[in-house]
DNA sequence: ATGCTTAATTCAATTGAGTTGCAAATATCC
DNA sequence: GGATATTTGCAACTCAATTGAATTAAGCAT
């Protein structure tokens, strides 16, 4: 079993997580790193991440270009910390969002257990359809 | 409008794509580095793995953890050339498949339009069930 | 409030995946 | 066989992310 580290309350954990909260899009390392107010360490956001993903307090997600990206937990409480929705990614602007409810209908084959749902939509986003003939 | 290249037949390109038809399971660039049996530079599998998704020949995913990884066209045609079924990522034998047979049933909000899908489980796979207690 | 323990931060160095530019090799068409 | 465009190999490079070790600081107990 893995030992439990007491997570403490840190001015650039606090800002990190606040940032993720107010985004209403997926944010990279590099975007937070960008936007971040306070001065932190390249690594340190990297380690605040890994921490904040552990702590449930954010969820971690894989664009279809492989960079990673960090988004807050919505509908997440104690009893269930999952990402099953679908996510949206822009090819136009670049953009990754949350549908939240938009849930896909499936049915695993017997034997298979799932732990995580990766489910990542690529196109173009309402507001590009929009803004471009 | 992109210029098309004509694609010549070569040995490395025959031998990766035979390797990634042969296995059941998505290939990563490592994974057939390591399997492939002709002398063949690092950057021309990457350079291979590219030219045979453009020739829709192979398709590549994301994996949940970032890595790219290859797999054989094999419901794929002239018309539709798309990989819209489930993927499995066992956590346990860190090996992915596909489930042709899986297809998620959702609908995008209006204004969204879909070019590709990654529809990615992550969880354990029947042979990891059946294997361990 | 002071000290102690341990988590968090920083820095420098490193890893690993993937890319680029260019020269040499070679598949394909004539 | 020769012309031409695609492939290949090599070296160097970019970019995201990780590691280790030393320093700083949060939070608990006294």
């Amino acid at each position: 079993m893995a030992v439990t580290k007491i997570s403490r309350s840190t001015q650039a954990k606090q800002s990190v997580l606040a940032l993720i909260e107010e985004a209403n899009i997926a944010l990279s390392h590099a975007d937070i790193e960008e936007q971040l107010n306070v001065k932190c360490n390249r690594v340190t956001i990297y380690r605040i991440l890994d921490r904040l993903v552990e702590d449930d307090k954010i969820h971690k997600l894989v664009d279809m270009d492989g960079v990673s990206k960090y988004m807050a937990c919505v509908a997440c409480n104690d009893d269930h910390h999952h990402h099953h929705h679908l996510h949206f990614s822009c090819k136009q602007c670049e953009q990754v969002s949350c549908l939240h409810h938009i849930i896909p209908s499936f049915q695993l084959p017997k034997g298979y257990s799932m732990h995580e749902l990766n489910f990542t939509v690529r196109g173009i986003c309402v507001d590009c359809e929009s803004t471009s003939p």
